[in-house]
DNA sequence: TATGACATGTAATCTGTTACATGATTAG
DNA sequence: CTAATCATGTAACAGATTACATGTCATA
């Protein structure tokens, strides 16, 4: 079958046109400009990341006449574009997501309240705290191990990691215990 | 001139062989093992970026023989290595360092001591200090205005990255504190 | 009329992923 | 003998970066 998965660039423009249809070129001013710096805006990322997602289907784009600009292309999720975004927000949280940074779960559930609904957010929060429990034993353990043996700085960098991971938890709680309200 | 920026990948295969010289199978080890896992282990990025190192001069190769098992190439820092791995640890900590995450700073921290001193450890601590004020109040500032218009996922979301890195200023703090004593 | 913001794109190049290939040595 | 582990590599492909190219429209 080979289908290979979606970088999270992509993810991002299809929670982004979810949320409104927008060009190209909106969606490089949100990258350069709000807390998504973290996404490139540069052209030669966006654009072909449009394409793509066109052409799987994701998103369709049109040409939007007559307002005196230069042709501007507006992009629109379609209904098999919404289902691929949905998936990716819903599936339970891994531990790989969190070894790789949790930038990817942050974006999926920043999303998630528009794109599925309340339900989602909260059950995306629970998964995520349930993998971070595990994470956190982990990475406890290793620390034992570690602090005997490294330099007071890789000790502290781990500590670093450790701290993060303790309050992405506790972030995680205040998060569930805001829905309930 | 032209002089292409060095991926981080680069940066830590030359950390780890500063500690101590390794083949690219001890250090693929390492990466699948450790807390390194946010680095690939993958023979086609480990292997080309020993090579990369070596055409640059960072890093010198040398055939282990006779141990009986198959050769195994041992790379060690040059000089000119060690003089480029010093150059990126000691570089003041910029707000960009800090929009892509934390990960390379931290890489850089974790070095620090053997590679270039105690003293190195702190001015870079002391250089994320402030480089995570500046950074913070930009933040708040967004915050502010984030929060009237987002849903409560995206307001959470963003309230997760301000958490973060208020987290991290703390044990940045905490850090220096154990450096005085 | 010249500058800058709007708007879209391409080409060269680099790095990383995935998957495959090779071969030596050791343990069962 | 055969499976696992040690150890190194390559080839095809995908995605990002950088730099360049193109052209429109508003305004100073």
């Amino acid at each position: 079958m080979k289908q290979h998965k979606i970088p999270s660039l992509e993810y991002a423009l299809l929670g982004l046109l979810q949320g409104k249809p927008a060009s190209g070129y909106d969606v490089r001013k949100i990258f350069s400009s709000t807390s998504m710096k973290t996404y490139s805006d540069s052209p030669g990322a966006i654009y072909p990341a449009l394409r793509r997602l066109e052409r799987r289907g994701f998103i369709r784009g049109t040409i939007e006449e007559g307002a005196g600009l230069r042709r501007r292309q507006i992009f629109r999720v379609t209904s098999k574009g919404t289902a691929e975004l949905r998936n990716w927000i819903t599936h339970p949280v891994t531990a790989d997501d969190l070894v790789h940074g949790q930038q990817d779960v942050m974006l999926r559930f920043a999303f998630s309240e528009y794109a599925v609904g309340r339900e989602a957010s909260v059950a995306l929060l629970k998964s995520l705290e349930e993998s971070l429990g595990r994470y956190l034993q982990g990475l406890r353990t290793e620390f034992e191990a570690l602090k005997k043996v490294a330099p007071l700085s890789g000790r502290l960098a781990f500590e670093c990691g450790l701290r993060g991971a303790e309050g992405l938890l506790e972030w995680t709680q205040y998060a569930i215990r805001s829905y309930a309200k």
